[in-house]
RNA sequence: GCGCCCUUAGCUCAGUGGUAGAGCGUUUCAUUGACAUUGAAAAGGCCGCUGGUUCGAUCCCAGCAGGGCGCACCA
């Protein structure tokens, strides 16, 4: 045993400990003897896109408490660790770093480009695992999990075919919200918007009987290629008269007609809308009510079409803006010009602006699904915690439109759906015959063969919405030869901890694909943490350089530091405006304690016998060990309920001003007996305490004055 | 437009139907004591505003103002 240097120093204890915690096997929960009741968390992967941020940080801070203090007290705790392929989100970035080279994805091949992925996985993949480490992650390595492992593969397939066979997964075209960079669909999920000036033109569309016109007001005065009707509400008596009479559509010159619709706000613009089906959401729902053709101007590379006339065609979407505008003051149709600022749709990845195309995508129906996700909350078979972001859920499962599934990208799961070619091939001896029984879509794992003819099939190019695969994470990618045994132990999970901004994408499709593939939902609580601001309320980000590396504050103040620092600020649901003081605040505890086992060992020396033996005759022993009892129950309670900010506090309240400031104190003008053994008591409950919170140093200190030999770890001294 | 949340010390935040708390910062004093990463103390608050309920409101209720977030709209 020796004797404990005057500070703490993070740096020769952490990276030590995390060996021996390694080394003994004790985050597999197979090595946890005796230990019954299944505790069990899921990682929320992180992308591979980069390292780790303060949202992770906190994340994994909440879930290592809860795993270590449920590992302490005998369950069999298990904590699932994994990462995410993030199929666009990984692509752009790597994208992004060729095209610092002057390489884009489509010089390089599909192939060679996700060799490169897979590179770029390895590298970030392995970052972020050491990330976890260093901040004390305590979960099961041996089980680690990747969204694109083969056994994954294996679910993500099953899924899929699943969901066909039974008919809710179909395939056809559009209207979806198409990235002109990432060449990609999107759901409804992955759309930003942001905030934008523009402009509000007013056209005047002459009546094509020419007794006048209507003034139509749009921002986007390039779509008029493309009208297919003008729409004005019922009830607006402005246009009552000119409902069914026809417009002649300048430049294109279209007769296109003048429609009532529901839909249309009276007081905004003119109230006379231009209506094109092709490329705008709300008019391709009138073009649907009211049978309008869609005039698809825009292709999926952001330029002019065919369709758009000879004298656009091939022009980008803002060369063609001008162009139309130009043309229109040429005709004396633009009536005026106004300013506006309005929220344009923008992709949640590269931040381009989106347009609505229509597009062959694969949508899976959502009625039952969403139903079964509502059921699971409504009736609190899964609780959302704090309540009120219930309510969100429900709105978006309630409202819920089908899930446009399949993305246009290189990266990601590619569609177990193989089409034939596009010509039969006459199997020897029997050319000419069947041709037309031939199946053009196939639906398999595998690669299918024609029953009639020798022609191949091509697997679909697309691959799946990254939350496709994601949505299957409490079940999926276990090694088959434990598989069943691991989801009979711990499926369903014990509880979710994760962040607001994915409850609808991620949570609720976790929610149903749990209930659809293994009959139960995956968790029975969603914990919905804070999320980590600026000190000004502003959004964390690497780009706008307002992001932490919480490596640097491990660093700086080391990981128990960090970690203190983190959830001495979660209070609550409430943003954390981040203060690094409460770090600087939990350098200083870890060497209080430090200190408090220094004083430890100068007094008494060797452990001291158990507390049976202890008795209260004295009153500030009977006041301190009240004091700590209520302080367990505390401590139990609050973590229970998930307040780890106040049972922080709490811990930290008794530590310094009860143990150290006054029984410490009291402690140097007494020689009897029964201060030793209540001071061992003392400070062997407080490392047990505080160990969730703040692993190494008192693994530590625990290592160095009371375990036998680093056989004997904190995890299995504190039931 | 609909919904949720926030407003308390200089800063970041707790908290309770009955003298208002922490961390950091500030000021004063102490000093080699387990710890200067220390101890003792102090200053600093119409607990956003206006009403209501109550013997009593920072807390409960209503309204207002300011800030944040989500959803919808954004022609």
């Amino acid at each position: 045993m020796n004797e404990l240097s005057s500070a703490y120093d993070p740096k020769l204890t952490e990276d030590k400990i995390y060996k021996l915690w390694e080394d003994s096997g004790v985050f597999n929960p197979d090595n946890l003897k005796g230990a019954k009741k299944p505790y069990a968390i899921h990682l929320p992967p992180p992308n591979v896109t980069g390292s780790l941020h303060m949202g992770h940080a906190l994340n994994a801070t909440i879930t290592d408490i809860l795993i270590r203090y449920h590992r302490m007290r005998g369950y069999k705790a298990v904590w699932f660790p994994g990462t995410d392929h993030a199929g666009i989100a990984t692509q752009s970035v790597v994208e992004k770093q060729l095209k610092k080279e002057g390489i884009s994805r489509w010089d390089l091949g599909r192939e060679k480009f996700v060799e490169k992925v897979w590179e770029w996985r390895n590298k970030y993949g392995s970052i972020i695992l050491d990330q976890l480490k260093k901040l004390g992650v305590s979960a099961d390595w041996s089980r680690l999990r990747f969204t694109m492992d083969p056994a994954y593969a294996e679910w993500v397939k099953k899924v899929f075919i699943h969901y066909y066979e039974k008919g809710w997964i179909y395939r056809g075209k559009r209207l979806v919200n198409w990235c002109t960079a990432c060449q990609t669909a999107l759901s409804d999920l992955e759309i930003e918007y942001k905030e934008e000036k523009g402009k509000l033109w007013h056209i005047k569309y002459p009546l094509a009987d020419k007794s006048g016109f209507v003034v139509v007001a749009t921002t986007r005065p390039e779509t008029m290629l493309g009208d297919a009707a003008v729409a004005v509400n019922p009830k607006d008596r402005r246009y009552e008269k000119l409902v069914g009479k026809k417009v002649l559509l300048p430049i294109i010159n279209r007769e296109i007609p003048i429609i009532a619709d529901d839909a249309i706000d009276m007081f905004f613009g003119t109230g006379a809308v231009k209506v094109t089906p092709a490329h705008d959401q709300l008019d391709s729902e009138i073009g649907q009510r009211h049978k309008l053709p869609a005039y698809e101007l825009i292709n999926e590379r952001g330029k002019m079409t065919d369709e758009a006339g000879k004298d656009f065609t091939g022009l980008k979407i803002i060369q063609a803006r001008e162009k139309v505008v130009a043309e229109l003051e040429k005709l004396g149709l633009l009536e005026k010009t106004e300013d506006l600022t309005h929220n344009v749709a923008v992709c949640y990845r590269s931040g381009t602006v989106l347009e609505p195309l229509l597009s062959n995508q694969w949508f899976l129906k959502m009625e039952k699904l969403a139903r079964g996700a509502l059921k699971a909350v409504k009736s609190g078979k899964t609780k959302i915690v704090p309540e009120n972001f219930e309510k969100p859920y429900f709105t978006w499962l309630e409202n819920v439109r089908d899930w446009c599934i399949s993305r246009q990208i290189w990266w990601g799961h590619q569609l177990p759906v193989w089409f034939h070619e596009p010509k039969c091939v006459p199997k020897d001896g029997h050319g000419g015959k069947d041709f037309d029984k031939c199946e053009e879509t196939i639906v398999s794992t595998t690669e299918p063969e024609c029953e009639y003819c020798d022609a191949k099939f091509l697997q679909s190019t697309d691959v799946l919405d990254t939350w496709f695969s994601s949505a299957l994470w409490p079940f999926a990618g276990f090694d088959p030869k434990e598989e069943k045994g691991i989801l009979k132990q711990f499926y369903p999970s014990s509880v979710l901890v994760t962040a607001r901004d994915i409850i609808n994408l991620w949570v609720a499709r976790m929610i149903f694909s749990g209930l659809e593939f293994m009959k139960k939902a995956p968790f029975p609580e969603v914990l919905i943490h804070a999320t980590i601001l600026t000190k000004e309320g502003k959004r964390m980000s690497k780009s706008l350089g307002t992001g932490i590396d919480p490596v640097e504050l491990i660093e700086k103040y080391g990981a128990d530091a960090t970690r203190f620092g983190i959830i001495w600020q979660a209070m609550g649901t409430q943003d954390i405006h981040w203060d690094e003081t409460a770090v600087m605040a939990g350098k200083k505890f870890a060497n209080k304690l430090w200190n408090i086992a220094r004083f430890y060992q100068s007094k008494i020396g060797s452990p001291q016998p158990t507390a049976h033996s202890l008795r209260l005759e004295n009153a500030e022993d009977k006041v301190i060990m009240e004091k700590l009892k209520n302080l367990q129950s505390a401590i139990d309670q609050n973590v229970k309920s998930y307040e780890l900010g106040p049972g922080l506090h709490k811990i930290y309240e008794f530590i310094w001003h009860e143990v150290a400031d006054k029984y410490i104190e009291s402690a140097k003008n007494r020689e009897d007996e029964n201060v030793k053994l209540i001071l061992n008591h003392l400070l062997l409950s407080c490392l047990k305490l505080l160990h969730p919170f703040m692993p190494f140093i008192t693994e530590e200190i625990y290592q160095r004055l009371f375990a036998q030999d680093s056989r004997f770890l904190m995890v299995e001294q504190c039931s």
